[in-house]
DNA sequence: TGTTAGCACTCAACCCCTTCGAGTGCTAAC
DNA sequence: GTTAGCACTCGAAGGGGTTGAGTGCTAACA
């Protein structure tokens, strides 16, 4: 594709995500300085509706981009827009609360993500990226409640409030606590298995029944088995966008993202293995989410990879605001909790 | 009012509730049996608009309810709807899940409300209502986490991670366990105050430092001064209610309910002081839900108010329906929390 | 040979007008 | 007091003309 075709082909992309309205050549010609005529721009454009770049509604409309377009838009056209100050004040702040748990860390991240872009955010902590176990603590609360308390390498604690069924005994409960900790310390949350926790279990030689009991406890409490983790955040965006003006289509779009299974196959799948991946129209693995495009950057501890975070929105999206926006966001995630862990 | 009249303006009211449009003479007299002509109607409906009681849009459209009709109709003709087993059943099945957590406990009850409703639901927890405090318990994570583990009547456990800023010595850390604990221990949630636990510090001849640090922590972990706690749910339940196809009305009420302060003021000027009220239209103290009705409902946690609950929904809501799932379900919730709080 | 001006053609969007029908209010008869 | 009949109102829906943005083709130009 020669230069000037790649301009104009820049230039149709960057007026309709401006105006989300078919873009016709003089349009072109006088909102973009190409140095030549319409009638030149129009063969231009002949040539790239032929090689399926560009769409035309109908006979005496503009064009628009096809997926292809947008595709090659994105992997050779597109320039990232330069982060305002301000954008990158909002990404530190956002980022450098001081939060003792995850959930609320996450949660802060998919807002600040989602008022930046104007876009619904995700975030996804993969069931095989929870960290390293540092510590397990289990405080009697009563004689019939348990708080399981866990520290993990993210430097995050989890804790969670377990029923027991029979009375527990403070001692034996330490004496699990000590055995449990000393076990486990050190290994990935993910190489935990039932099997393992059993084994230990036994070594113990607790009563019957108490075993049982624990084994359930602390099943709960690593949340063994339990699979990915999804956040989401500012669906209500998708509300300013005009291609969701038809609320059925925004009905559709918001009973996918309602469910929870359905976002984390989105963002596993969109993710990729590079730090950032654009998902375009007909390439999403969802049938009802073909006409939107996704942004989806990868996050890292000291270098593993351990999540994703990712933005919906309508393939007319912008790109070069929404792709510079998620690279800053992820880097910035990265080395944020990459500190925690070190701490 | 005579009989006959009101059973005109009931017709109105529920054809309008059922089919969103201007109800006319004739319409009545086919679908509702009064045994009259529509002539008859017509001058019953006549003078229920000279009284206020329904309005007409335009010379040449039916009639609709007015705010006074819907108040009216509201307080002397609705009928309550006899719930279905299978609504009583996912009344019960939300509520009687064991949850450890007051958070998700709310969660999961309004889910259940909006599922259930078709509406979106909202919960207060009023600041006043925290129930007392039975336990505290500190837990040193590592020297600079602690975590604070408070039980309270309500039979659930609240607990946060607070960071300090020094490390602490454990066992320091215990002595100020027990002396709090024997301290606060009964107290009202509310009652504690910043002043008291000062006080009860200073007696306790701790280091300056340690004393402010801790002082940090226990308000951080009763959020003391922290205000209603508010739940929300199903907002998009309003895609389906054709008075909000219009997106941008349905924007400004989305706006509206992002905000928290929004909400708690809504639940709280709705709650009134009987077990049940509706609050419609106009009667709305914001401005921005004129056209909006809401159910709120007071819950009781041994016969003391504990909190409320309630829905939103257009002016035109099924107000039978909707009356009858919230008595029942603040009935329900409220029988739940009582038990919860007596084991 | 690539670029441009000119021109006929297409088609959605818009406005205006008419028709249609649901609904009303009034009057006179029952 | 109730009802039938009738003239009237007015929004919704449909048809037709106009407008304007846009196209493709052709012929002339550099």
């Amino acid at each position: 594709m020669d230069e000037r075709k790649k301009r104009v082909l820049s230039a149709i992309i960057n007026d309709y995500i401006a105006n989300a309205e078919p873009v016709g050549s003089r349009t072109i010609t006088k909102r973009y300085d190409l140095g030549v005529s319409p009638a030149t721009v129009r063969n231009e454009m002949s040539d790239l509706t032929d090689e399926g770049y560009i769409e035309q509604p109908h006979t005496s409309a503009g064009r628009i981009p096809s997926a292809k377009g947008y595709r090659f838009y994105v992997d050779n056209l597109m320039e990232r827009e330069r982060l305002t100050p301000a954008q990158k004040q909002q990404i530190r702040e956002a980022l450098a609360g001081e939060f003792s748990e995850i959930d609320d860390y996450m949660r802060s991240c998919i807002n600040m993500m989602s008022r930046l872009t104007k876009y619904p955010a995700f975030a996804l902590i993969p069931a095989s990226s929870r960290g390293r176990l540092e510590n397990i603590q289990l405080v009697p609360l009563n004689d019939r409640q348990v708080l399981a308390v866990l520290q993990t390498s993210v430097g995050i604690v989890q804790h969670k409030v377990v029923d027991m069924s029979d009375p527990v005994d403070p001692t034996e409960l330490m004496s699990i606590e000590t055995a449990m900790s000393n076990a486990l310390r050190g290994k990935e949350l993910n190489d935990i298995s039932v099997e393992l926790l059993s084994r230990l279990m036994t070594e113990l030689h607790l009563r019957e029944r108490l075993r049982a009991q624990t084994l359930g406890l602390l099943e709960t409490a690593l949340q063994l088995g339990s699979g990915n983790r999804v956040f989401t955040g500012g669906v209500m965006n998708m509300l300013s966008q005009p291609e969701f003006q038809d609320i059925s289509r925004l009905r559709g779009l918001v009973d996918l993202l309602d469910e929870e299974n359905n976002v984390s196959e989105l963002l596993d799948k969109g993710a990729g293995e590079g730090p950032l991946n654009v998902t375009i129209g007909g390439e999403m693995p969802v049938e009802s989410a073909r006409d939107c495009s996704m942004v989806v950057a990868n996050y890292f501890i000291n270098g593993e990879k351990a999540g994703s975070i990712g933005v919906l929105g309508p393939t007319r999206m912008s790109y070069g605001r929404t792709v510079a926006l998620m690279e800053q966001i992820a880097h910035e995630l990265s080395s944020s909790l990459s500190d925690k862990e070190k701490k």
